[in-house]
DNA sequence: TAAAAAATTTACAGCATTTTTACATTAAAT
DNA sequence: ATTTAATGTAAAAATGCTGTAAATTTTTTA
């Protein structure tokens, strides 16, 4: 395959020799990659770098892999992928009911990984208001969640993470109404409850970029008060 | 774990001894079985029985379980876990790819198989095509209270954040008579109890708004004395 | 390391909603 | 039928929320 989807992923496993293996062989099929060592350092890099999924090995040397999933799933939904040496049923179980999405026995090939992050993919952005092949569509405007691209009269227009994060928060609630307090915590995290500032913002500039008459917006709908929705 | 779903799986498995020991496995965990001992039969099962998942063995003795996948995906996203004696990683990518949407390889665990189950269950669970029935529907009135949503003649109509809480709260509890008391409590908080005069605004504007003849409302009726109730 | 891109901060104009105020209308009671 | 209490409507003033541009800092890329 050679979808260069540029999602992020945030590897936390301690093995350099694993971490080099996933760091290329994730890298050459267009993923980027953020790495952490242990536990503790891994929930951050989870919290600030807004991963599209997780791959987590659960043999940490600073804590138990099944507590960073817990503390990872107080705050984000995103797809954990776990990997781990033990094959022992119980931690499978264990891993699975705290939340993780898979669980893949080492050794793994890199074919097999890559199968399995497309599922967590096509999971994250199923949607009634898309097609089979997670593309929306509304008028003139187009969004491929797969392939992360955004078009508006089949012309493709660039848009920065953040944009293209909010856009897709939207995409994948199409029609329905989100809160400031939601979309603050899907796309900055959890600590910026209260920025909704940034959302004017951000809002504005898609608008700019997506709405043929940004003034009177037919897609990026403001709901005064209580947040935004995407009109499809 | 004692969640007994009563879910129905259709298990599409050639081998009696496995169908045997799914059968009571599963059937000890509270889940419905429906058995189909090759891939015609079980997508006519899969059509019929409308399962919450599929199990389906890939080694089947009429045609490609691939086949049996894709078949199933043209008109369906109902969850498919495949069991399969063969580890070869290609058998897997080809699977995962035509839309499984997990793999287990033979031998396999029924802790792990139950704990990949409910993986599967709080996916389809999180997507909002299955959990969405609240949608109060009145003559040419409709209110979606998940999307947040009103209409009138299938014309969508805005309202302020009151105005809707307004209405909310009464089809909530449609049919109900609302007293002013508890309608401002519920709006305004405990401690605007005596100012009734809202209510009358705000009611007022919802008629203009949702009502054919504001002057002579169909749905939103006055208890005179009492409060106001929606009816059905 | 320098240049470019993106995110954040700052500032301000404009808009929507809520609340207040004023007055008209309808329902209940003697 | 008349009076009184309760309800309905309209518009203004006050409040809080939203949109946009531009300057500054941070991050990414070449």
């Amino acid at each position: 395959m050679t979808t260069s989807p540029n999602s992020v992923i945030v590897v936390i496993e301690d093995d350099p020799a694993i971490r080099q293996f996933l760091r290329t062989g994730l890298g050459t099929h267009g993923f980027k990659i953020f790495e952490a060592e242990n536990g503790q350092r891994g929930i951050i890099e989870a919290g600030i770098r807004k991963p599209d999924f997780i791959i987590l090995d659960l043999g940490l040397p600073d804590m138990d892999g099944v507590d960073v999933i817990k503390k990872i799933r107080e705050w984000s939904a995103i797809p954990i992928i776990v990997l781990s040496a033990r094959s022992n049923e119980q931690h499978k179980i264990g891993a699975l009911d705290a939340g993780a999405d898979d669980y893949l026995t080492k050794p793994f090939g890199l074919g097999e990984l890559l199968a399995r992050i497309r599922v967590a993919m096509r999971h994250s952005f199923h949607n009634p208001s898309q097609s089979q092949n997670n593309i929306f569509v509304s008028g003139a405007l187009k969004v491929d969640l797969l392939k992360r691209q955004v078009f508006t009269n089949e012309q493709e227009v660039h848009l920065t993470p953040i944009q293209y994060r909010l856009l897709s928060v939207l995409v994948k609630n199409a029609g329905k109404v989100l809160t400031h307090q939601y979309l603050l915590k899907e796309i900055w995290g959890p600590s910026h409850k209260d920025n909704s500032h940034y959302l004017r913002i951000y809002m504005s500039q898609l608008r700019q970029k997506l709405e043929i008459e940004p003034t009177q917006p037919q897609y990026l709908l403001t709901e005064s008060g209580i947040g935004y929705r995407l009109k499809f």
